[in-house]
DNA sequence: AAGCTTCCCAACCGCTCTATC
DNA sequence: TGATAGAGCGGTTGGGAAGCT
């Protein structure tokens, strides 16, 4: 809002294509010196001479120090097949349930490897072919090894609202200690009457029985235990960590 | 070995949302 | 309250790598 440093000012002079070593080196330099934001600035600050969109890009789906640098592991992939299925192509709320990965590479992965075929089949050909089986191999892998389903508590009956994991509520009234009572977190509780009024939490997409069962089964609470703590990263305020409890305990 | 096909992913584009004035 | 700028998101593209014939 400074006016100083719009996205296109100077857009006739920024840089495009393929980052150099040297370009990314300045990027993290400013990161490091500046924090991440105010990214139109970064030309003005660092010399680099790309637009601020396209360092933010840079930063958030190939500097970033959290990053993975692993291929998609199939645990992983049976996250974004599940989450897909519920919320659609909204890759940006999929990464954050997946630690260290980006909204890019998540898009890009489900486009590669399930857009024109049925989620849970794969391309041809042997590179298909070889993640099919690790993938199989995966699942067999969790039908041997069964995991103990959520331990779900009620919440009061006579408010008519849903149930939430036992372990999330642990997490929820961890992040609410000191910020808010358990009443105004009633939202995390939606009746079935607020979830349809509430547009920003529907999905057409999804239609799915609208419970906490089927993410949960993908690896029962190991992987729980692992999605929520990340999904929240580091930065998230705790209104965000409690929609995004609410988006996952809703769909 | 060479040419073709498919996979993979970095990066760009256009649009929308949000905050600020 | 509308205008503007910053930020973020999803869709798309281009090119290199890997696999196939």
């Amino acid at each position: 809002m400074d006016g100083g440093c719009g996205w296109g000012s100077i857009e006739e002079a920024w840089r495009k294509g393929p980052w150099t070593a040297k370009e990314d080196k300045l990027l993290v330099e400013h990161v490091r010196l500046h924090g991440e934001g105010r990214w139109n600035c970064v030309s003005m600050l660092s010399g680099l001479r790309r637009s601020g969109k396209s360092c933010r890009l840079r930063w958030v789906n190939y500097l970033r120090p959290d990053l993975k640098k692993e291929k998609i592991t199939p645990h992983e992939e049976s996250i974004i097949i599940e989450l897909q299925s519920r919320w659609g192509n909204r890759w940006s709320a999929i990464a954050r349930c997946l630690p260290g990965r980006t909204d890019n590479e998540i898009k890009n992965y489900w486009r590669t490897h399930f857009k024109k075929t049925k989620p849970g089949t794969h391309l041809r050909g042997a590179r298909g072919d070889a993640r099919l089986q690790s993938q199989q191999q995966y699942q067999l892998q969790q039908q041997q090894q069964p995991q103990e389903p959520p331990a779900y508590r009620e919440y009061p009956a006579e408010t008519g609202r849903s149930t939430l994991p036992a372990q999330f509520e642990e997490q929820v009234a961890s992040l609410a200690q000191d910020h808010m009572s358990m009443e105004d977190l009633s939202f995390l509780y939606p009746t079935p009457d607020e979830l349809q009024s509430d547009a920003s939490f529907t999905d057409e997409a999804s239609g799915d029985e609208g419970s906490w069962s089927c993410l949960w089964n993908l690896g029962g609470d190991e992987h729980a235990a692992a999605v929520m703590p990340t999904a929240f990263g580091t930065n998230t305020s705790l209104q965000e960590q409690l929609h995004l409890l609410y988006m996952l305990g809703s769909k």
